[in-house]
RNA sequence: GGCCCUGUCGUCUAGAGGCCUAGGACACGGCCCUUUCAAGGCCGCGACACGGGUUCGAAUCCCGUCAGGGUCACCA
């Protein structure tokens, strides 16, 4: 077994570098049945959230269509009436706007195999398994839960897997459709007994599972909903999926759904299992439960800053890191998060790390995904989104910060062309200290508030300083007549001060820096001074006197 | 527990029998620059899970062990 795996693997191996050498001509070596259209999907539920590890998972089935001038579907797995709650798809659909994902089919935008919705598709299930009933594929089972659950445990106690296997299993398939239709209820797919179903995966190899290890899955509920593993087949069947790249927890579920293609005679897709994306520095899953263990006090403070009250915080699901939403709204770059998603499991070379849109386009290919599982790496995307923010033009940078902003307060509905000159002052002299959006509410408070806090830190180190005071109320004096009041000016005017005093620069910046802005830490001294005009540096500083 | 998958620096990865004294990136530490913080530059720390084979030669191929993970629904 694992021999077969590890060769599968090699294999696979040498013909990602035939086909990298060839990257060129595509098309022609792409390496799968497949001559046609490639056609991919991604198939969320809709529950109110995208999923960092869904939306990697959906990234490389959009890449590999946009390589092959192939088509993306999105399809909403929603055949479980009892957890699927409509609104909860328009989050999931703005993320991918967000994110610049768009699908070729699916949800409002519709397509030739339409609907996108399971709810929507249940007559087709419904036939499906009739003709699966209908061939001795299917069977009846009148089974209750609480047969099934005792079966189980019984299966648990003698400490043997339990393998479900129904009473019909041997009854002849017209007398099962006549007992269906007579008294519908729950089908089962009949396993077959005795054999192995292989999988050739694309990342993993060959995979090969005994069909004597698996139990008969119900595919049809007795309402008529169908069931996940059956479902799925149908739809990427009647959808023409090519290849079926979905997260490798999936790939137990594989045989059972390569068993009702076999069923119904119908042709298989090409199957790529991406690896699951693990916690930060962990190698558990990533997982959709318990989120809210990762809203820690450091990220609660994040989500305060950006206006987030403790009550929103704990009511929604959304705001955490294991979401897209949680980036947005700390106002990290799609672009960004885009590229560190790609990153995570596959690989361009040995050394691209900041990729652009249009070279993952151009290079993604699923034999460079990697088949081991990865840890999400918040560090690292705060890394890229600083890199991505260092390139955004100025008035894009103007655009994103203006949000947050208003949301705080700290600007108005409808700022004023004035208002946008500072701000783009402020954003400028920020530089590259602007990694998120967000930032600009650390950076740009001091220029945006009438009144500042004064940290106390900062006032006992540096306006209580021995000296401090006295320098401060001189320097005054001098700034009262520099002019022009900008930076080379003011920068002069600091120098020949220190140096007609014969102190360090630094001894007048840090006081001035605080006696100005409040805070330690900040833009450059003169490009502060400059952005907050004469008059304000003036009373600022005869504020902060008071206190040193 | 059964079945399946996976093991290269803390993390993401390069690696396809000799280009490996194992490369890059994030993080971390130090130094430089400097007006704080970023940014930038330089340097450093740091990994082939283990044990057997095969081979002149193994991170790479084979076997085993160990470890981790995924999954075992009338969820998806």
């Amino acid at each position: 077994m694992k021999r077969s795996t590890r060769k599968a693997r090699s294999f696979r191996r040498g013909q990602a570098s035939r086909s990298l050498r060839h990257a060129n001509r595509p098309r022609r070596d792409f390496r799968t049945k497949q001559i046609m259209t490639i056609r991919t999907r991604f198939a969320p539920s809709p529950t109110g959230y995208l999923h960092i590890g869904g939306v990697r998972t959906a990234l490389f089935n959009w890449l590999l269509t946009r390589r092959h001038q192939g088509t993306y579907v999105l399809r909403i797995e929603d055949t479980d009436t009892e957890r699927n709650k409509p609104e909860a798809l328009q989050p999931i659909l703005d993320g991918f706007r967000w994110l610049g994902i768009p699908w070729d089919e699916g949800p409002e935008v519709d397509g030739p195999y339409a609907p996108y919705f399971q709810s929507q598709r249940f007559a087709t299930y419904k036939e499906a398994a009739m003709r699966m009933l209908a061939s001795g594929h299917a069977y009846t089972d009148y089974l209750t839960k609480d047969q099934l659950d005792s079966e189980r445990k019984a299966a648990e106690v003698a400490k043997k897997p339990y393998i479900h296997r129904g009473p019909h299993r041997a009854t002849p398939a017209d007398e099962c459709v006549r007992l269906y239709a007579a008294n519908p209820t729950a089908l089962r797919l009949k396993v077959p007994e005795g054999r192995s179903v292989v999988i050739d995966d694309v990342i993993r190899g060959r995979v090969e599972v005994q069909t004597d290890t698996i139990g008969d899955p119900v595919i049809l509920r007795p309402d008529g909903r169908p069931l996940y593993n059956f479902a799925a087949v149908i739809d990427d069947v009647a959808m023409k999926i090519t290849h079926v790249i979905r997260a490798a927890e999936h790939l137990s579920n594989t045989p059972v759904q390569v068993l009702v293609y076999e069923a119904l005679g119908l042709p298989m897709p090409t199957f790529a299992h991406v690896p699951v994306v693990n916690e930060p520095n962990s190698k558990k899953k990533l997982s959709k439960r318990d989120m809210k263990k990762f809203v820690t006090a450091d990220v609660r403070a994040k989500l305060r800053m950006v206006g987030y009250t403790d009550e929103q915080i704990e009511s929604r699901d959304d705001l955490n890191p294991a979401t897209v939403a949680f980036y947005r709204e700390l106002g990290y770059l799609p672009t960004a998060i885009v590229n560190y998603l790609a990153r995570l499991g596959w690989s361009l070379d040995d050394k691209a790390e900041k990729i652009s849109m249009a070279d993952l386009i151009a290079n993604f290919s699923l034999e460079r995904v990697s088949s081991a599982p990865a840890s999400f790496d918040p560090d690292k995307l705060y890394w890229l989104a600083g890199e991505y923010m260092k390139e955004l033009p100025l008035e894009e940078k103007v655009a994103g910060c203006v949000p947050f902003l208003q949301r705080a307060g700290l600007l108005g509905a409808s700022p004023t062309p004035a208002e946008i000159e500072k701000l783009t002052k402020i954003v400028t002299a920020a530089g590259d200290r602007l990694k998120l959006f967000s930032d600009i509410l650390t950076y740009g408070r001091p220029f945006l508030v009438a009144k500042i806090d004064y940290d106390p830190k900062g006032v006992e180190k540096r306006l209580k300083k021995a000296g401090a005071a006295d320098h401060l109320r001189a320097f005054a004096e001098v700034l009262k007549t520099a002019e022009p009041f900008d930076v080379p000016t003011l920068d002069k005017s600091l120098h020949e001060y220190c140096a007609a005093k014969a102190i360090k620069s630094g001894e007048l910046v840090h006081p001035v820096r605080v006696a100005t802005t409040g805070v330690e830490v900040g833009v450059g001294l003169f490009d502060a001074l400059a952005i907050l005009g004469r008059d304000t540096v003036l009373a600022r500083i005869e504020d902060a006197l008071r206190l040193a």
